[in-house]
DNA sequence: CTAAACGTTGACGCCGACGCGAAGGAAAGG
DNA sequence: CCTTTCCTTCGCGTCGGCGTCAACGTTTAG
């Protein structure tokens, strides 16, 4: 298989599967030409690596799993360094998500104050209520 | 007051200053050797957008407030249009927290899936499962 | 034989909000 | 006069994950 064949069944560009193979993900045999040629663990190789993008995971975290697919497991979660990375995406989201959770309800507040002081006279000039 | 004075008390750099100048925002009087040269209200002004952008405003959304300010309104928020962009930024949080929330949920549920897997035998090899 | 459709490497573009350095003018103090 | 500190504009670098040429070689179908 060759990488147009890969980047079709994978549902990626073939410059996306390029780049994976710069950035020491997805290592490729070559064919005599020069070409590069791929197997059947490839796609699931990059399926795995696309799967975990959606999740937010960015490229060198996903390296845990590609190593545990490349190392003949039969899943990329299948080793004990991928949970860690499950383990530590779950963290990393649950402290964005906390963050944003507070910062909504910062400017929910200043929406209400402000909602309430339109209808009122011109107020203060130039406050600094942050 | 030129613009090392405003960076100072505004707790921003010059660079910043000048690239909020640039965007636009911001505008600066020039003294007759070419210096900027700001007043108190831009103090305000500076302020107005750090703060919003702490909340996740980026430079553009900022627009509404920073010429609520100069329209000589008493706060940034004391237009309708502010108020639109308070609440446009929560709808926006709102989704992207749902969003987190639904990954956050589909890694939790890789994460135990996969630690069941663990001590069991070899399983498939090469799955699909996302 | 030729054109189309593949493949190769290399390198610039993008987005946002600046950081950082160059090369120089201007003001203030001793 | 000299030094320091401030100011000016210009323009590249950063980060991630590619998109999009460019310029060229290979294979395949007609």
């Amino acid at each position: 298989m060759r990488i147009g064949e890969l980047a079709e069944r994978a549902g990626v560009s073939t410059r996306t599967l390029r780049y994976y193979e710069s950035r020491g993900l997805l290592p490729a045999r070559r064919a005599v030409n020069g070409y590069r040629v791929y197997d059947e663990e490839d796609v699931c190789l990059v399926t795995q690596i696309r799967t975990l993008q959606e999740f937010g995971f960015g490229l060198d975290e996903t390296r845990p799993f590609v190593e545990c697919l490349q190392a003949g497991y039969p899943s990329g979660d299948s080793c004990p360094a991928s949970l860690d990375g499950y383990r530590q995406k779950i963290a990393e989201l649950d402290a964005l998500i906390g963050q944003l959770q507070s910062v909504r309800d910062q400017v929910n507040t200043q929406l209400v104050r402000a909602e309430a002081e339109l209808p009122g006279g011109p107020e203060p000039r130039c406050e600094m209520r942050g």
